[in-house]
DNA sequence: GTTCCCATGTAACCCGTTACATGATTTT
DNA sequence: AAAATCATGTAACGGGTTACATGGGAAC
């Protein structure tokens, strides 16, 4: 028993690993900024923390792999007991805890008091913003295969596009809502 | 200038104390767990420790206020100079970084091997939750007065509900296409 | 009589980020 | 000559969470 359990990072990697075996943690790192970056980043140093721990844990196992053309490598394989570790977190009913934060509603939130032009940058800054992670996405997912395989990850990234593509939508209702002046008037004109 | 920088929690803090003064500590976290909860969240232990940040800023000042029926409390107030850095926090242009994280699509991308019953649990547990948090939104927003001032709240609030809706339009969608019994037969049946 | 509300904190932890470091090879 | 790619890390920081602590009055 001893549960000590893990950040939900270990298992991703863990699942990392268990989806594409024979990968160094650098391949790992490029793979997981395609595939799982939009809801669950792991940069390359957190990958390297996890990657040691996986392999204390014997969770996984590495092999060295020299090469000529660049530096040497080292390759990762998921072990039974890694496999097991893997099923038995996915298949335990845990929080699936969301955290979302995001700075721009919270000045959106705070600028009650902002020049009307200021809020309306932000707005477009915002758009901007989601337009380009939008464009991301798309691409990730046109690039996915049409395979039974990849339809998680395609699931996944369509869960990613429809979010985005509401906030996109919620920019335009804002901009509208705050175009008509104020509630005090009911439709007063000369604005800006 | 010593571009000394403070993390977003503490202008989150420091609006609140300017949106609501003569608030305590206790009543500000209350606050904050019925606006900015869904965008960012701020904990009481954190509330603290913000508004003791701002005090030794000299951004807040603190009364206290002794009572009879409850215990003696203390009540901030913004300060000049609280409202000149909160000002230019609002007007600097600083990267808006959103963080998201989902433990469901973590679990959901790295499933792909688990059987389809455990994975339309999976979808029917995420269903759950997101309603929850929708109906949250939705009783905030309907207690938001119609007026101006609560305008941004208003619109803060519904761009949750927006990406909350999407996102269950995307359970929807995700629950049809794991229905299409992989992509190697067209239209087959016999499933369950 | 237990639980909830008020009210305010302290202590510890640790996950994730940022910055730094190295160095060979290939491309511009 | 500079920049990008491959490859792997170390060190330090800190923001946010969780658990713990206290204690009176009110409500059920």
């Amino acid at each position: 028993m001893t549960r000590a359990d893990y950040p939900a990072s270990t298992y991703a990697v863990l699942g990392l690993v268990d989806k594409v075996p024979d990968s160094s943690g650098y391949d790992l790192a490029a793979i997981a900024d395609r595939s799982l970056q939009h809801f669950w980043p792991v940069s390359h140093t957190l990958m390297y923390r996890e990657l040691k721990r996986l392999t204390d844990l014997g969770w996984v196992t590495s092999h060295r792999v020299e090469q000529v053309v660049a530096p040497d490598k080292s390759i990762y394989q998921i072990t039974p007991e890694g496999r097991r570790a893997l099923r038995e977190w996915l298949h335990a009913e845990a929080p699936m805890g969301t955290t979302y934060r995001s700075a721009f509603l919270l000045r959106f939130f705070l600028a009650h008091a902002m020049h009307p032009e200021r809020i309306a940058a932000l707005l477009a800054q915002y758009r901007t913003a989601l337009r380009v992670r939008l464009d991301a996405l798309q691409a990730v997912a046109d690039q996915l295969k049409d395979t039974p395989r990849a339809r998680m990850a395609r699931l996944s990234a369509l869960h990613g596009i429809r979010t985005l593509t509401a906030q996109l939508d919620w920019v335009d209702e804002a901009e509208a809502e705050l175009a008509t002046q104020d509630g005090s008037g009911p439709a007063s004109a000369a604005s800006d």
